[in-house]
RNA sequence: GGGGCUUUAGCCAAGUGGUAAGGCGUGGGUCUGCAACACCCUGAUCACCGGUUCAAAUCCGGUAGGCCCCUCCA
């Protein structure tokens, strides 16, 4: 298995801390609204990678954390947290909010046929590790008091940066619109461990802590879980681009920093979806979903579909355009998969050469769009027989988890259904075209589609 | 200002030194009373300029466009 680590910035051979685990770390969502279509990109890469590793037989132990606490709108205190704002504007308790929007961000992430990973932690449940670990990154000089807040100190590492090559020097403060700098830090890039209540006398979420009562800040939450479900030593931890800075470079920080060792070894990170405006953004404009693409009559698997056609590393721009292809070719792969009649024997030997090739290109840090070619190259062989094509796909799907082979759909009356193509068939044959037209379109408009071939006319159900 | 990614046919895209996979669409055809389904055929010298090489979409340099990060973010 080769996989793009962010950490070395190269492909590189996969090799696990112990052999033949996996312990994946998937930095999961913040509930404080919907997760829009590009979020949900990010899982479908998470989840092949997590189905791919499986599938070549590894022993994968999976955590998301669910972050329903602790996210700034802007770095210095003066900034509300997110989940307060959504409190504000739904008028509801921060724990109804988070509670809303898990459910809503697990429904679309199954409909798009993502594994749910072992662990699945709320932030606000492990804040007694948090409390640990920054008592112990106080103890060992990693971490300092001021204005209330527990800091972490960045001075205090070598390679602050080892995730990218950004130099402290050349980082402008306030880069981004609304970013106030913070004058409690010793450093530029310190960034806060514990939030005390001081500055926040609205706030709802609060636990008590050796440092005041307060709540913990946003890095903390995914070295905490990481630790606390999956040990000391992690094998991959992943999110989207924007979270390599500052997000997964002050949790290795903070993370090391504890442990006194390497803590994470590949670093996994999936490239954005884009509209036509640019990089979606929860915070801005309008909120895509999968369950809105579903209500507006698309197969979310066609958007999972359109994700595997492209690579994980590679920005994606959504279109409808684009979807409705990638829902066509869909249905049209169903299609022929669904005609082929299970016969003759499985034939291992072709069957272990075709299974090679699509772990090879899965292989190839996840090369979703040939290893869909080697789909296709099977569907065409010739000297395949149905039941070893079915066997392979069947497989295939296991990975690429979209739906290929359909239940064959069962009408209660076909009895009815013969006999109208019966009626149709001698109507045919006396030239009243009318009368079998009227016939056919009668059928489809009960959900029956007629397919005539010169041994006559059989029929399919259709949505 | 600094760091990074990206640019392949109408569209989605694979391809990291040896004369451009695959899919969707288009057009033509087979089948058919017609249609649908299915099947067959159909397209690009790889943003531009220069260099390295026997050989470059693939390596190097530059130009142009798109995007991301630099303390909300998948």
């Amino acid at each position: 298995m080769k996989l793009y680590n962010t950490l070395t910035r190269k492909v590189e051979d996969f090799v696990p801390n112990v052999e033949g685990k996996v312990k994946m770390y998937t930095c999961g969502p913040t509930v404080y609204h919907y997760a829009h279509i590009g979020n949900i990109r990010n899982y479908i890469g998470h989840d092949i990678l997590d189905k791919t590793l499986r599938y070549l037989g590894y022993e994968v132990t999976r955590a998301m954390n669910i972050t329903d606490v602790g996210h700034l709108t802007s770095d210095s205190d003066s900034g509300e947290d997110k989940m307060e704002v959504a409190r504000k504007r739904e008028h509801k308790s921060a724990m109804e909010i988070a509670k809303f929007y898990t459910e809503a961000f697990f429904k679309d992430f199954e409909l798009v046929n993502c594994r749910m990973p072992e662990i699945v932690s709320p932030a606000t449940e492990n804040i007694d590790e948090y409390i640990k670990i920054i008592e112990v990154l106080l103890d060992k000089g990693y971490a300092y008091l001021s204005g209330g807040n527990v800091y972490f100190d960045t001075s205090k590492l070598d390679d602050y940066y080892v995730l990218t090559n950004h130099q402290e020097d050349s980082l402008v403060v306030g880069a981004r619109e609304g970013v106030e700098e913070d004058s409690n830090k010793k450093n530029q890039a310190d960034f806060v461990l514990w939030f005390t209540t001081s500055k926040f006398s609205n706030h709802e979420l609060l636990w008590d802590s050796p440092w005041g009562r307060g709540y913990p800040g946003w890095h903390i939450e995914c070295t905490g879980i990481s630790i606390k479900y999956l040990g000391e030593y992690l094998d991959i931890h992943g999110g989207g681009v924007d979270n390599i800075f500052p997000h997964h470079t002050n949790e290795i920080a903070q993370s090391e920093a504890y442990l006194g060792h390497k803590w994470c070894n590949y670093w996994f990170h999936n490239e954005h979806l884009l509209d036509e405006t640019g990089k979606m953004s929860k915070s801005t404009g309008a909120i895509l979903t999968v369950s809105l693409l579903k209500e507006k009559g698309y197969d979310p698997l066609a958007f999972r579909f359109m994700c595997l056609n492209s690579h994980y590393r590679k920005q994606l721009v959504f279109s409808y355009d684009a979807l409705d292809q990638a829902l066509t070719t869909l249905k049209k792969l169903r299609n022929r998969i669904s005609s082929i009649t299970e016969d003759g024997s499985i034939q291992e030997d072709v069957i272990s050469t075709y299974r090679e090739k699509f772990i090879q290109e899965l292989s190839d840090d996840l090369n979703t769009a040939n290893a869909l070619s080697v789909l296709y190259e099977v569907l065409k062989d010739e000297i395949l027989s149905g039941s070893s094509k079915i066997f392979l796909i069947r497989e295939f799907d296991q990975v690429l988890s979209l739906d290929l082979i359909q239940e064959k759909k069962t009408v209660s009356n076909e009895d009815y259904i013969l006999e109208q193509i019966e009626k149709r068939a001698t109507a045919k044959k006396n030239k009243d075209f009318s009368l079998a037209d009227s016939i056919r379109d009668d059928l489809l408009k009960q959900g029956i589609r007629l397919i005539d071939s010169r041994k006559g006319t059989t029929y399919e159900v259709i949505d």
